[in-house]
DNA sequence: TCATAAACGAGACGGTACGTCTCGTCTTGTG
DNA sequence: CACAAGACGAGACGTACCGTCTCGTTTATGA
């Protein structure tokens, strides 16, 4: 790993010529998709020798993931609304303002569909998803401070139970992604921790709730 | 479409080959995926010419679509356990022990990332899904009939609520699918049609729901 | 041989199928030559389905050479103008004409070129060249009976003589088929027969030469 | 053109290959014809990657044109023997010792028939045949200078002259290339020129001719 | 005129070659 | 002498053509 070219020199146009090629090929990503990216296109946009880039990425899914990385760090403000619904809620609305573009579908289509033989790679998907959902974690920390959850609270159900239908209809079913995915969504995740949610129409109906 | 080979003259070898070049592609999607998969490859485990593939499919991505329309077609019993809870409880089973088997995996990836451009691809990426999914209307509508769901309940979501959660977890985050994830599905599925599930003891405040 | 398709059934249909055929196939031999000249082509242009001409003719060659041999019929007039030198003049006049449009020169190569492994094919092609060239033979035995040729005169030598410096220039060099060619082979033709061309004004005033 | 590949760097390993694919189709034109000729067995018998030959030379056509020039290289040593006639007779033996040859005539055929629609190969084509004859001009500027012939002799009237009968014979006829023809086609090429041929005798015997 | 064998039409197939496009490695020549 | 640029090897893809096969239909021909 360390002999890996550009860990030695990391200066100057070393450090210029990576940061291009990965920024080239996030770009050919969202724009594009994996399919239709190529060493050749990203070494042309990145205005460098196709050598260079197999030199030092070892092969087209290693760069894809390195890039994907990067992507990853493009994060979104954590939201901080005082409440554990109104965070939620304003991080679905988040997600799914962003898996509604269509490069970023590309994007996670890319991820998703990232063979993980490679353990590197496999750590770039994890490091992916984790920044990804990194907003989370905090959100059920400061709720469990708040005393709305109690302190073993698992933020991986939380994002489970919150993002797991909206992706769900990006990857698999199509469907779009209507505000009522949201309402749904969070009361769902609510419920799961054993909250009633304040918009819970049907549950209106029982009269406990009402009081 | 019409002028397709084999559309005119389905009898004897023409039909006989179609079949063994399917299954030949179902077979290497399953043990290989859809990278690894080649016309080449294809063509010699159905032992057909080259040609005879290309001539009845216009690409590699037809190809796998078909297949996977096919593939959908081995449908798994349709629970009936004479209650809602049941049925859902028996077909998370059932989607989640097919998840769990690497082959189906890839060939759910292959789905999820098949290039939906063309217009046939895109119908036969809506047929997978639609026979994937079928049992959820039969579960909905014989709840429907036995008074346990209202008549406008509506299958897509139902099927939403209990399989996007494994699904999540497949494509997404990696995590195991533990027995607790059915309990919480087929839980989160019921409330979110308004009923209380049976194990659900904590839940105790609305005896209504239950008459 | 004899269980060739049509042999046993040479009317109506048949013969109609076969006249279209070659005639099909020397229309794009003229219009387009031997390379881009399909089977597929030939066929939609006479209107007959490919196989029947996969019947008739055991390949592209075949149908080919067989196509020639009517081609070489469109005979051209026989010159006869009373003296040998007027009607060599008259032949080499009407072959230059011939060879120097192009679809002739597409002909003549693809003649040419023909692969003579065959048995027939090869006779296809000598009948070809003795069709084209069988004037010659009139004009020499004309000019025998005139006594201004021994009996024993050659037609293929006096054809080759004629003939050879054009087709050199066509198939060969590529120069152009000015008149003065004409002058040249015919005093050539001539003066090879031992006959002094009227038209060779100079080499009567050198009788030196012949000492 | 520039960007052909080989151009700018047309050392080492690149001109080895050049000239290994060059070889091995001359070899493959010589011994099989250009039917008979195959990228992928040019390739194999080059030891280099089809890809190899299809990256430097456009089409097939284009390889075998390139190949040919270097076959026309391949030169004969142009006859010196003191006298016009001499040196014709040698040259014309020369050139029937070749064409007499099966490869050889294969070869010829080849350049006969090779489609010239490009120019690259219409120049091939034009340099092949100007190799080829390359010795008519030698044979006749000596001449010039010994006084036998006049300065304005045209060099390609004489191999016209000279050579034409023997590919028509080849090319055409197929009649066999005897020893006559050799007496024939010089003595009509000195004639042509103004020279009485030593061997000349029919001219001897006939003065009646004359008259 | 009518039965029957011959020829045909039409669709599909096997097989070979062509030429294109990638990916990732190897080699050359230049700064 | 390192490395950027170029060439290469390997192999999949998709196209075009040739010639074969099968099956059902039409049509000549001679009894």
């Amino acid at each position: 790993m360390t002999e890996k070219p550009g860990r030695q020199r990391p200066g100057g146009r070393t450090a210029r010529n990576r940061e291009n090629v990965l920024r080239a090929t996030a770009d050919l990503l969202l724009s594009e998709g994996y399919e239709q990216l190529t060493i050749a296109r990203v070494a042309a946009a990145a205005e460098v020798a196709e050598t260079t880039v197999y030199r030092r990425w070892p092969s087209k899914v290693h760069l894809v993931a390195d890039a994907l990385s990067e992507l990853a760090r493009d994060e979104n403000p954590i939201p901080d609304t005082g409440t554990l619904e109104g965070d939620l809620r304003a991080l679905l609305n988040q997600v799914i303002a962003l898996v509604e573009r269509p490069e970023i579908q590309r994007v996670i289509l890319t991820v998703v569909s990232l063979a993980a033989d490679d353990h590197e790679v496999a750590r770039a998907k994890d490091a992916f998803w984790e920044a990804r959902f990194a907003g989370a974690a905090d959100i059920v920390s400061r709720a469990v401070e708040r005393g709305e959850l109690p302190p073993d609270a698992d933020p991986h159900e939380v994002i489970e139970d919150l993002a797991a239908p909206a992706y769900f209809r990006v990857l698999v079913t199509g469907r779009p992604l209507d505000g009522r995915l949201v309402d749904r969504s969070v009361e769902l995740a609510l419920n799961r921790q054993g909250i009633r949610s304040a918009a819970d129409p049907e549950r209106r109906a029982s009269p406990s709730v009402d009081d």
